[in-house]
Formats: C-alpha cells, structure tokens, sequence
DNA sequence: GAGCCGTGGGA
DNA sequence: TTCCCAAGGCT
C-alpha cells in the first residue's frame, strides 16, 4: 500500500536523518526504551544528555533494578513528569524478574510494562526488533492530518480512523515498515512541523491534501490551556528538586521555603509520597524513595 | 474521556 | 512577554 508515499519519505530520511546514539547501530533495545520513555513529551536536544549518562550508569536493564528507585529519580534530573523515572525504574524490575533481564519483543508484553502505552510498545517493538506496527505519535498523527486529511492538525485524541489509516500504510515487509514509521516520524518532527511548517523542503509536497487545499488555518476548538504558574504541578517540582538536588534526607523546613502556601504545599507533598516520588522517614524527614 | 502530571526553549 | 508545545500514559 503506499505506493506514492514510501519512496520520497524513505529516500528523505536516509538523506536527512538525524544522527541520534539511540538509532545507532549498536543501540540496545533497552537503550530504544529508554530513549521512548525519556521522549515522552520531552524534546530531543533535552534528552540526549541524560540518556547518555543514564545508559553508561546503567547499560542493561538488571543494572538499574538493583538500584533504589530514588535514584531513577536523582538521575532523572529536571526533564520533567518524574513518574516517568519511576516507571522506568519498574520496567527494569519487570524486565528483570520476568524476561530474563532483556527487553521483550512482543507488543503485548511491551505493553504491560509500566509507563509503556499504545505508542511506545509500537516504537519499540518497531525501533529495536524491525516489527510491523503502526506507530502514531503526535508527529506521525500530524503528517497523516495534513498529507491525506487535508486539515492542519488531527483531532486533539486519536480515533480508531487514524490507526486503521497508518495501519493501512504500513509495508507490507516488516523491516521496511519499521523504516517507515521513523522516517514518517522525522519528517513530522523536522520538516512538518506544529508551528511553522518548512513545506519547501517537503518531499512530498506535491501529493499533500492540506497543500492541495490551500494550507487551511485550524478551525477546531482551541487546542490548549493549561496555565503552569501557580498550580500543584509547579508546586510538585519545586519540592522534588530540592530532594533531588540535596545529599540524603531533608527537613521539613527546607522544603517550606520553596513554597509559601501551606496548604498547596502540604497536599502537593502528600501527592508527591502518595505517587511513591517521595518517602517520608519515621524521624519527620523527607528523602527520595529507597 | 477529561484532567492531571514538569520543564524550558523558541516564536 | 506570553504563549505554545515536545517521540504519552494513567486514572
């Protein structure tokens, strides 16, 4: 399927690709999951330093389960959504106690790994293994929206319509669906872009519907939201960053001056514990999880 | 299914 | 400066 599609994006990714250490040869399955979760809503030029000082602490799987999750979360340092840091930190365990200690293949065991969802489990069993999969990440949902939907951006959560149209996509061959899908990717993330899209350098310019269209503005309900000042979420940050940043355990007190409503803070604390990112210690201390 | 969960850089 | 948003997942 795809016949107009796969040659131009195919032969732009292998010009244009760029030269990331988790799409290196010697890239690990388990550095591709690491890479996927770190990914989560996190930009590239932020990750590649902690990806690469996570992978040569903790090169396998075993070598991170043997660590206390408070760790995960120390080295995790400020990429954001710290939980992520935990669920890694469980997927090694799993990985470790149930697979042996390597990185399944197989979506479905991909995903019944903690913090590993419908798009992960597809990269990586698409990434590491040359499985077939459809792989639809915001970037991936755009082009399509854009190439065949004519709109400029897709629905803010993913129907069943988009699956079946990357899914109905794919090559048939698995190791060249697995190219696909991370050239359609790039492209999304390097040239079809949310904000200003570069279509001059599009490879398949001449085939897009939105092009087609005239390029038509999103008339859909507003896309955002969502004010970060002032919210538990910032609150949250603030108090970890001080575990994270300090030696052992802390005081009470050290974390009261970084947030001077009590009452937020106490219940962002308490979401903290509650969520397993903080251990409170019988003493009245506060420190990272063991 | 809507809301929540961090952070920092570019337009 | 303000706003948007970057390879989502979970409840």
């Amino acid at each position: 399927m795809n016949s107009i599609y796969l040659d131009p994006i195919l032969g732009w990714y292998e010009a244009n690709a760029r030269d990331l250490p988790w799409r290196a040869d010697d890239a690990t399955p388990w550095g591709v999951l690491v890479s996927e979760i770190m990914l989560q809503q996190t930009p590239v030029a932020r990750v590649l330093p902690v990806w690469q000082t996570w992978m040569r602490r903790w090169p396998a799987p075993a070598d991170l389960a043997a660590e206390p999750s408070g760790e995960a979360v120390r080295a995790w340092g400020r990429l954001g959504y710290p939980r992520r840091a935990l669920r890694l930190h469980g997927s090694a365990r799993a990985i470790t106690e149930r697979h042996g200690g390597a990185v399944p293949s197989a979506h479905e065991e991909l995903l019944a790994l903690p913090g590993i969802g419908s798009y992960t489990a597809a990269a990586v069993a698409s990434f590491a293994f040359r499985q077939r999969h459809a792989v639809l990440d915001t970037n991936v949902r755009r082009v399509l929206a854009r190439l065949l939907g004519g709109v400029e951006y897709p629905p803010k959560s993913q129907t069943r319509a988009e699956v079946r149209l990357a899914e109905s996509l794919l090559p048939l061959d698995p190791p060249t669906a697995a190219r696909w899908a991370v050239a359609v990717m790039e492209l999304g993330a390097l040239v079809c872009t949310a904000r200003t899209p570069r279509c001059a350098d599009c490879p398949v310019i001449a085939s897009c519907a939105w092009q087609r269209a005239g390029r038509p503005a999103y008339d859909g309900p507003p896309r955002r939201g969502q004010t970060y000042a002032g919210t538990d979420r910032q609150c949250r940050g603030r108090l970890l960053a001080v575990l994270r940043d300090a030696e052992g355990p802390v005081e009470k007190p050290a974390l009261d001056v970084v947030w001077s409503d009590a009452v937020q803070r106490e219940r962002a604390l308490d979401a903290l514990v509650a969520d397993g990112l903080v251990d409170p210690l019988q003493d009245g201390r506060y420190a990272l999880p063991v």
